[in-house]
DNA sequence: CGCTTTTGACCTGCGC
DNA sequence: GCGCAGGTCAAAAGCG
């Protein structure tokens, strides 16, 4: 297995790990990602996502067929019972869609490799057989090499399309401030905007990714790694780090928060966020989960704005409501359950989890159904990871951080969260204004992306610019037209859930997707994401964790991008679950 | 035995 | 101040 990043490995007979390719959406949030401890979220997994699996060592299946699994699976959490969060596979079943895409030709190349092949074929016949199909082979490599440049063309437009809003937003705030003299406000100094040149220039790179995943804060890197556990690829040691002003409007620098810029020569990720410093003490490793309450998180010497500060970053949330029958989503992440309650208009009760793949991490959610819809879950995320995430991971953690940055933002400039806000709900699921929505009357700045609804049919024609043009009729990618990054993460959340099918179909702009059918799989639809998986596992093995970045970083770091239209999705009605007040038991 | 879940009690914020 | 509701704690129970 090529952990290092060399890409697809084409099945040499050297290369046993048995790398297997598949479906781009497969693992995003968590496919592949095996509970560890515990019962939560065992027995429901939905590798519907664009994270990586690993195959057990010298696994013997080679495959490379299409597969698209939205359903929870057992079988293949039994079938990969070491799964490795840090090792990329897509895993694609051929049973249950049959796609094929010719990459048929991958999973019998051992073949060639083999001197002796006991198929009662002579040798010469063997021998011509094993050519065409090392020929084969290798037209199917070249073929996945120019889609790898493709997409990294693609890559790079949509990198500088948000460096040129978000450059843009930064002179308007200028320019705002300025008119308003305001001494405080989103001001930037000249260091900190050289600095920030530097990110867009840097970020300019193809494979440059502001990552949202993971917080490393310095202190707490130098922690796991001298802690022995190294558990991810993320958590590059402290001479790698860089410790720089925080993104946000950089308000933050000034009141000594930083953030960890990992670099990229080692990790290809980096990070913008705010952090939850004062959330978590230096020693919180020591003594486990920190409390998250605010009486016993103010620092002594922090400054009313502080403290306003860190209660909104405490308090901001993410809702996502998605058709489940599990109990709850699978979102990569491991999580413990500390409480349950009956909350009041809800017959179902409320389960409150904490994160538990690092200790004192502080993220927590909060899962409940749907009143009105027991089949809908809304599952609430507060606070950001501290620790390194696995890929199928870091799609949800890095999409609830940058909605949460949203909300901090907007925490911070009323108007500017606004914008933010709406600029978030827009992004992220153009497809539907009524898919995310900005709670503002909620006790909690809150984004709910409902991602229950079938997307808008405007949006089977996007048009929005942060949306990545799949090229029509390129290789491997089918008649995919536009498999627009916010739309393949809305349906990432959506397909955990088991009635998630019906959305999938969104991602083809065929006249038999207009009305989804729940549990069927359209195979247009699913060869154009396997095939985008492909081509994009060709390019990169870390191709899932820089997509889901680049997603959150034109969602995230954008910070409210100029697109500050008043056109906002308000709502006091999202069923979010603070909205909810009821009887305790 | 260690870990997780369950569940009653407790704490906090908010409205009246 | 009181009651209500949300959120969390922590002991007990369950499980492998």
């Amino acid at each position: 297995m090529d952990k290092g990043g060399g890409g697809l490995s084409l099945g040499t007979s050297s290369d046993s790990a048995g790398f297997k390719t598949g479906g781009v959406m497969d693992s995003f949030l968590g496919g592949g990602l095996k509970q560890k401890n515990g019962s939560m979220g065992s027995g429901h997994h939905f590798p519907m996502s664009l994270g990586f699996h690993e195959e057990p060592e010298g696994g013997e299946n080679r495959r490379v067929v299409g597969e698209m699994d939205f359903f929870s699976d057992d079988r293949k959490e039994r079938a990969r019972p070491d799964s490795d969060l840090s090792v990329p596979k897509l895993c694609v079943k051929e049973e249950d869609l049959t796609i094929n895409m010719g990459l048929h030709l991958l999973t019998t190349n051992t073949r060639s490799d083999q001197s002796t092949v006991d198929d009662g074929l002579s040798p010469n016949e063997e021998d011509k057989e094993s050519k065409g199909e090392l020929a084969a082979v290798r037209a199917e490599l070249g073929r996945m090499n120019q889609e790898n440049q493709r997409l990294k063309g693609m890559l790079v437009h949509a990198t500088n399309n948000y460096n040129s809003l978000h450059m843009h937003f930064i002179t308007l705030m200028q320019e705002r401030n300025r008119r308003n003299g305001s001494p405080q406000s989103h001001e930037v100094s000249g260091d900190q905007m050289g600095d920030k040149r530097n990110e867009h220039e840097d970020a300019i790179a193809p494979r440059q990714f502001l990552d949202l995943g993971p917080v490393l804060l310095a202190d707490e890197a130098s922690h796991s790694t001298t802690e022995g556990g190294s558990r991810d690829r993320s958590a590059s040691p402290p001479n790698n780090m860089e410790v720089m002003p925080i993104d946000d409007s950089l308000k933050k620098a000034s009141n000594g928060k930083e953030i960890v810029r990992i670099d990229r020569e080692r990790s290809d990720v980096r990070d913008i966020r705010p952090t939850f410093r004062e959330e978590c003490p230096a020693d919180r490793g020591s003594e486990g989960w920190v409390p998250n309450k605010a009486p016993k998180l103010s620092p002594p010497k922090s400054t009313s704005d502080q403290q306003a500060q860190e209660a909104s970053m405490r308090k901001a949330r993410v809702s996502v409501r998605a058709r489940s029958e599990a109990p709850m989503i699978t979102d990569g992440c491991q999580w413990r359950k500390y409480g349950q309650k009956m909350a009041k208009g809800n017959p179902c009760p409320r389960a409150y989890y904490r994160c538990t793949m690092a200790a004192g991490c502080p993220v927590r959610k909060q899962v409940q159904r749907c009143a009105e819809d027991r089949s809908v879950l809304i599952t609430t995320y507060e606070g950001n990871h501290n620790h390194p995430l696995p890929p199928a991971a870091m799609a949800m953690a890095s999409t609830t951080s940058a909605a949460a940055n949203m909300l901090l933002s907007g925490s911070m400039s009323s108007t500017d969260g606004l914008m933010n806000s709406n600029f978030l709900a827009r992004t992220m699921l153009p497809c539907s204004s009524s898919m995310a929505t900005i709670s503002a009357s909620a006790p909690f700045p809150t984004v709910t992306l409902d991602l229950t609804h079938p997307p808008d049919a405007k949006f089977q024609r996007p048009s929005t610019q942060f949306q990545v043009p799949f090229p029509n009729g390129a290789p491997g990618l089918g008649s995919t037209p536009h498999t627009s990054l916010p739309q393949v993460f809305g349906q990432t959340l959506f397909n955990q859930s088991k009635f998630s099918g019906s959305q999938m179909s969104a991602a083809s702009d065929g006249d038999q997707f207009s009305h989804p059918k729940p549990q069927s799989l359209q195979p247009s639809s699913l060869a154009d994401t396997v095939s985008a998986a492909t081509a994009a596992i060709t390019a990169d093995p870390n191709f899932t964790a820089a997509l889901a970045a680049a997603i959150t970083s034109i969602i995230g770091g954008g910070g409210g991008g100029g697109s500050g239209s008043g056109a906002a999705q308000t709502s006091s009605n999202n069923n979010n679950t603070s909205d909810n007040k009821t009887g305790d038991k």
